[in-house]
RNA sequence: GCGCAGGUGACAGAGUGGUCAAUUGUACCUGACUGUAAAUCAGGCGCCCUAGCGGCUACGUAGGUUCAAAUCCUACCCUGCGCACCA
């Protein structure tokens, strides 16, 4: 049986949420109904990082999960196999059946994090579209783009701006929506939850079901991370820190301390579970001048525990605080072997540490290399090992090299 | 198919024979200041080395002209706009 709480269903139809389609009254009497509904998420497996912006999906998810709800996951392995919609990208990487399945496997590791998958108790179910869609022929796939005019694929905001701009829309573009429309027919879906950059392909899903099972089909966009000042999103490649769901758990920590502060609030809301009444007191709190550090560190240990556990979200903690406000060493840094007499540049190269030789190079004549016991600069870029040392390069980076 | 415009570094966008590894903005990196935030200031931002007014590779692709090409010529590929085609 479904839970029908009233007031609880309110509290989840609030958080996160930007908007539900049709509209928020419906979708709550039909959660009040009784009936149990299959609501999924879906993310593109292009590749195995997911970051907090996609966790609060899951979260949504998860709490639905939880009133008793059924509840699917959908790996997007065939759509990733294609390609992004955005278009711009020259070599559209095929990625091998190996890759997704490696993908797989790391990327349900994650969701599980947030959402419990498997068979007992309502577990969530994880499907792949790439067992439909590899069947599809041509017929089919002319057939369901039968059901879409241009008009309704140029109305949206994206394909406007570009048509404005007189910038190349392919066609090809026009079947992402169609794709993940189809995904909801198949799944015969009563909801899906998506950022509300989906909106659009979430929506063609609607129209779908509306035409395949005429059968509503509710759509929950999800606010998603953006940055109040630049209006840019969070999590986005260009704007710099994203937030892994497998980051390493100090890693992690200094990631969100890395964040804007202005974005804490938000964070909080749609990446913790932090009651809401509490986070309107940390609000407050800031409001009357706390120090908004304070508020971050807290946030950073709710995000590094909710991936890692407790144990490391204290010790994420403990970390910061002696590296960087104390200016000690962290604990559980990377470690490369190295042979004696070799030159740094080409060890941190070999480890990935640095971009190149000349990289390398630039730090070191910055004054950005140091060994970070003494604290003593290295300012040699030939600089050849000859024994066990700790490197602290830059604010954040550290490495141990270990003969 | 024809005509016109265009294809430049992560992105945007200058440059139209040498002084261009390429103006500028954003992003990014580093230093100072700090709270591993923001703002600000300073520097950096293709690769390699024996580090120099050094070498190499790069302005859609392939050739060519020239002492010298991102810049000129030819062919090809790609995009936008317009015209034609409209089975």
């Amino acid at each position: 049986m479904v839970n029908t709480d009233s007031e609880k269903i309110e509290e989840i139809l609030t958080r996160s949420i930007q908007t539900i389609l049709p509209s928020k009254d419906a979708f709550k009497k039909e959660l009040l109904s009784g009936k149990r509904l299959r609501i999924y998420v879906g993310a593109d497996a292009t590749g195995s990082k997911l970051h907090i912006g996609h966790a609060t999906n899951f979260m949504i998810l998860e709490r639905l999960r939880q009133l008793g709800h059924e509840v699917i996951i959908l790996f997007g392995d065939f759509t990733a196999m294609i390609g992004d919609p955005t278009g711009k990208d020259k070599e559209r990487r095929t990625l091998t059946k190996k890759e997704v399945e490696s993908n797989l496997k790391t990327w349900k590791n994650q969701v599980s994090k947030i959402v419990k998958i498997g068979n007992f108790n309502n577990g969530a179910k994880i499907v792949r579209n790439s067992s439909w869609f590899s069947k599809m022929n041509f017929a089919d796939v002319v057939g369901l783009a039968s059901h879409f005019t241009l008009q309704q694929m140029v109305e949206r905001d994206m394909f406007q701006k570009r048509l404005e701009e007189k910038k190349p829309i392919f066609l090809h573009e026009f079947f992402y929506p169609l794709m993940q429309g189809y995904d909801s027919v198949v799944l015969d879906v009563d909801v899906e939850i998506g950022g509300n950059d989906q909106t659009f392909n979430m929506l063609a899903g609607r129209t779908l079901q509306k035409i395949k099972r005429n059968k509503e089909k509710f759509v929950v966009a999800t606010t998603l991370l953006i940055n109040p000042k630049t209006g840019k999103k969070l999590m986005n490649k260009s704007e710099g820190i994203i937030i892994g769901l497998d980051d390493e758990y100090n890693d992690m920590f200094g990631k969100v301390m890395a964040l804007p502060d202005e974005t804490i609030i938000s964070v909080f809301i749609d990446c913790t579970y932090v009651s809401l009444n509490e986070i309107e007191k940390i609000r407050k709190a800031l409001e009357s001048g706390a120090n908004p550090r304070d508020a971050k560190m807290r946030l950073a240990k709710e995000i590094v525990t909710i991936y890692h556990g407790e144990e490391k979200g204290e010790k994420a903690e403990q970390n910061f605080i002696e590296t960087f406000k104390k200016g000690g060493v962290p604990e559980g840094m990377q470690e490369v072997k190295a042979e004696n007499e070799k030159p740094l540049s080409e060890i941190l190269l070999g480890a990935k540490i640095v971009e190149s030789k000349s990289d390398f190079r630039r730090l070191v004549l910055e004054g950005a290399v140091s060994d970070a016991v003494s604290g003593e600069k290295i300012t040699d870029p030939n600089y050849k090992i000859s024994k066990n040392i700790t490197l602290k390069i830059g604010k954040k980076r550290f490495v141990k090299i270990v003969l």
